[in-house]
DNA sequence: GACAAAAATGAACGACGTTCAAAAAGCAGA
DNA sequence: TCTGCTTTTTGAACGTCGTTCATTTTTGTC
């Protein structure tokens, strides 16, 4: 990112007339996406443990060192391809909005797209959740902002089911939906479990929703203690 | 500490009765178990990626090609320090049978418990779903086996609070329910989400049984459609 | 104590992520 | 176009990893 400051500053001060150095600007964007590309092809093929510097460079044409130019680490890269596939995770999940349909119609509906998503980018989707951050970094801030962004799709039909439930209380529920539909998809497509068949899947997490949406809206606590 | 436990080993099996090929079992057991305090360990201080042969063979006293006299290789020491955590989770979660709660308090104990034991051992916690075997093997059957018992502690509460719920379906639910509070405690406890208070965590724990409970119990597909 | 069989050893191997001295390419003034 | 300086790219080299295997050490039996 540093580097990347660095040669945009230069290109910028140099003078309007033609664009000089910008070349070079321009090619190291090319090679992370390349490389970002080859990533992703590498993690859908063989998992994270898959990504390796030297495959990267040979698929994207360029020196080992090279990565090392346009990515911090291969951390850098992972978590970029992790960007990219939430962008098409939520460009996936986007509500058709020229009907609104039922509220709870529209949560099983995210919920379908989720695991849809998830089945057919198994490996991807996964590299999300796998991933660690070499030393137990943070991730960065425009990382956390890619996934606050899917909690949203949730809180929204959420609003129409709960109209009356406090807003930050919603959005505590809507990951919370989101979280245990995430569950249900990843304990229900992880192979270290006993397999289950795709339409028994997506029969549970349907009624996983048909539950909880139904233990939402009707009285609070139904049969359950208080602590 | 190593030379003393060797010392130690062999002077207990030294002129036991007559076993004369059996002591060497016994110090390939030992040093099983000492590999894997030793990978626990390092699991628990460093996660998965923590796990390093040569720190594993400095920690149990005995040379790094030791390990794979014991152990077909790293994987499947992993393995076994999953079983070890799932015993352990298990035994965690044991009803105390000398009263019988409501069924559905009973699922509440279970949600939190599991909750207080990923908190108490996140690191080994998050190694059973974040480990993969090398190349895709699959795991093996009493890997599986310890993980159906898991299950199984879901599933008795719930035969009581559903009676009518076919057998089959029931030990689905169970699974579905089971991976809806992990997923709510996996990504409650994730750092690579914006992270969330433990009183906030315990709260939304107890949402979501309560919503699912309280929807199983209610007719079905309130509010939804079935598509 | 001597000897064959078994087990333990740790140097060595190939592969990995990452670095950095050196080479190549880019760019402005002649 | 050529010259000189800067920036970018390069890939051999480094340290570390999991794993192997020829060698050494220990074990069990006579």
């Amino acid at each position: 990112m540093n580097d990347v400051q660095k040669a945009e500053s230069n290109s910028v001060e140099r003078h309007a007339g033609k664009p000089p150095a910008d070349k070079t600007a321009a090619r190291r964007a090319d090679l992370r996406e390349r490389l970002a590309a080859a990533g992703r092809a590498a993690i859908a093929e063989g998992g994270l443990q898959n990504v390796k510097a030297r495959d990267l460079a040979a698929a994207a044409g360029c020196a080992v060192g090279a990565i090392y130019n346009v990515f911090e680490d291969l951390d850098e890269l992972i978590l970029r391809i992790g960007a990219d596939t939430l962008a098409r995770l939520e460009q996936g999940l986007a509500a058709p909005h020229d009907v609104a349909p039922e509220p709870a119609e529209e949560l099983l509906r995210l919920a379908r797209g989720y695991l849809a998503f998830a089945r057919a980018n198994k490996a991807l989707w996964r590299a999300l959740f796998e991933h660690r951050l070499a030393g137990g970094r943070a991730a960065p801030a425009w990382y956390l902002d890619d996934q606050s962004r899917l909690f949203a799709l949730v809180e929204a039909p959420l609003a129409r089911l709960l109209p009356d439930e406090p807003a930050p209380s919603r959005a505590l529920l809507a990951r919370t939906l989101f979280s245990a539909v995430h569950g249900v998809v990843s304990l229900g497509l992880e192979e270290k479990l006993a397999p289950m068949s795709e339409a028994t899947l997506d029969a549970e997490l349907e009624r996983l929703l048909r539950a909880f949406a139904g233990g939402l809206t009707t009285a609070d606590g139904v049969t359950l203690s208080s602590s």
